[in-house]
DNA sequence: ATTAACATACAGGCTGCATGTATGCAACAG
DNA sequence: CTGTTGCATACATGCAGCCTGTATGTTAAT
């Protein structure tokens, strides 16, 4: 237990302040939202002042920017730890997709990432911080797959975007309740369609 | 030309007043953000004060709704109109397709539409308006294309939620200055790879 | 005369900035 | 090596401007 108001380096105060700030940030901007949730509140979370706050961020935004990229950081490495080199193409989009899936049913998350984020940083901004993090490896992956022409060869960027955006939407249709199975299905049903060799996958194919 | 101050029913000045209301909120709107786009200014430039606003509309969030709300109907009137029921299944969803991409470019629509709206109104009220609009012919194509055996079968529902995710995801791309043909062709292949019959489309498939 | 359609005025809250203060830190003197 | 001096950093506090939603007043329709 070390002691509470001992003397700090600056280097170590301007750490600690800017993660509890991050934190507390975090922790409401998930339980509520973007526009909810005000700066005063956020710095009685963090127990410090609104000083302090534009002292280390330029503006909300700037806040909620480092946030995101936390939680984007975050959901990456669940990816990579469930999907590691050693597996093979197809199976290794098929891992890292469930684990996408189940990353993103922390509370809060998908709201953070998928609904506030692009509102309030842009489609631009949030791209980059995707293809900093999540999106990196499903490239790869997708790259890797046309290269041991295992799947059609596609414009990579566009194939990497327009699949990650189903996988967005199936998080958040998950979250509102979707069955995840049906969702599921669809999204292997997509990447197997990529396959030239494989006509369909024989799995459990319901209309509903 | 009729007289401005001339005695109008009730009706008739509800009707007009809400239209110039959401008329400047959608310029607005689609010039800006919501959330940089302010109540004082929308009456501004409706011409009336924000009384008759809160009188016609319960918040600003209201508004904006109605403002979506009529912008996915042009754009899903703008689909119907280059999807006769005359074509057959696989080609009336390339003409829809196209249609909505070319919708889209209208511009500030992708901002209103795909990510205010979902951040602002919630992902379950923009599926509600989509459904009422957009989604809707996107899905009968596709259960139409599944019934005639066409295409793979797969859950409706979800099928119809990521593949309308994935165009909306590349009207964004090409708005940020994406190569409409790449995004095109990778539309292309996740539709086709769903036919069981057709291995894979013939057309131009550069890796770039 | 009653109600709808506004206009005006007001209260509360929030963001960003400007100013004030205390603490860490580096260099230099002794 | 130590104490002091000067500056930069890390905050706290107070203020100005704006915005949203509501309550009240006024005019026109029915």
């Amino acid at each position: 237990m070390q002691q509470e108001s001992a003397r700090r380096s600056n280097r170590d105060r301007t750490e600690a302040t800017r993660a509890d700030l991050v934190a507390a940030a975090r922790k409401l901007f998930t339980e509520k939202s973007y526009a909810e949730t005000g700066t005063p509140e956020i710095v009685t979370a963090a127990g410090v002042t609104r000083g302090a706050l534009y002292h280390h961020f330029a503006d909300k935004q700037a806040l909620f920017a480092a946030v995101v990229e936390q939680e984007a950081q975050a959901v990456a490495q669940e990816i990579d730890r469930a999907s590691p080199p050693s597996l093979e193409a197809r199976d290794a989009l098929i891992a890292g997709s469930d684990a996408y899936l189940a990353a993103m049913r922390v509370p809060g998350r998908t709201r953070l990432l998928l609904l506030d984020g692009p509102a309030v940083l842009g489609r631009a901004a949030m791209d980059a911080i995707d293809d900093r993090h999540g999106n990196r490896s499903l490239r790869e992956g997708l790259v890797a797959a046309m290269r041991a022409n295992r799947m059609t060869r596609l414009p990579a960027e566009a194939l990497t975007a327009l699949l990650a955006s189903a996988f967005d939407r199936a998080a958040l249709a998950i979250e509102a309740g979707a069955s995840a199975e049906d969702y599921r299905a669809v999204l292997m049903a997509l990447i197997d369609g990529l396959s030239p060799g494989r006509p369909q996958a024989p799995g459990p194919a319901r209309t509903r």
